[in-house]
DNA sequence: ATGACTGCAAAATATTTGCATATTC
DNA sequence: GAATATGCAAATATTTTGCAGTCAT
């Protein structure tokens, strides 16, 4: 990620939304991390340095962005929404054992169909279950 | 559907699970509605017939028959998990209009994975976000 | 009577809402 | 200074846990 601070604030102008400062640090909090957090994990990131953010204004902003679609909501574990860089669309493995997220990338012919019977097509979510590829060595090792 | 108590009771045992009355119920709600039910809709329909039932055993009981993979987890809303029937593996579209989720039945060379980069695969959940062919009918009528 | 199942109440977790204050253009 | 954004506190929604009572073998 070569993204900076200059770049993320004209990503946020360009669709309608203000930058301010909690909305940058939302975002970039979010596309630095490489990973997949919820809107807790990215409050206590912040709140570090931070302090008088509250978990509202994560909720708020991160409601926006979806709509905005500047981030893609991941619902596996379906207690809790997590919230993806919007870069391109790949798939993820749920591993059942360390609970980790992982992004994997496999060809799918359905990635890009626009109508299936139907139904108007925006965008496909695949999810693995499964045990990945760490948690494997190590049980091998016994 | 054709499956009835008698063979629902079979599944239940051949699973290991004692075939109480409200286990029994449960599973009856969640295969016969043809409905993807959350774990508080399948309480709300069984509390009408079954005034005692609580809502503990309803997520006590669910949890056991994901466990015994009798029932698949959609988490497609990312703050609710609803309960599918598990027959055969198919993907799922959540209508952006009116909420519903609908079952789509769609070729994927995915599907039957065992193994991706070193990542040992248990199952695949696809699911697409769009409009579903009912709304686009009541869109194209304006 | 032993172990498993059920259900109430309370806790824990995740998210939303109302409203007053603060910030920005 | 009008409009928008922020943040506290309280409310709501979903799920889990502790524990006591109940049921079946």
């Amino acid at each position: 990620m070569i993204t900076n601070s200059v770049e993320l604030k004209k990503i946020l102008s360009s669709k309608g939304i203000k930058p301010t400062y909690q909305r940058l640090k939302i975002l970039e909090c979010i596309q630095g991390s490489g990973k997949h957090l919820t809107a807790d994990s990215v409050y206590r990131v912040l709140v570090k340095e931070l302090p008088t953010i509250s978990k509202t204004t994560v909720y708020n902003t991160l409601k926006a962005f979806l709509k905005k679609e500047i981030l893609v909501p991941l619902t596996i574990t379906g207690t809790e929404v997590r919230f993806d860089y919007n870069t391109h669309p790949h798939h993820h493995l749920l591993c059942e054992k360390c609970g980790r997220i992982i992004d994997v990338n496999v060809l799918c012919p359905n990635l890009h169909r626009k109508e299936i019977s139907g139904h108007c097509i925006h965008e496909l979510h695949g999810y693995f279950r499964g045990v990945c590829s760490d948690c494997m060595k190590k049980l091998s090792k016994h």
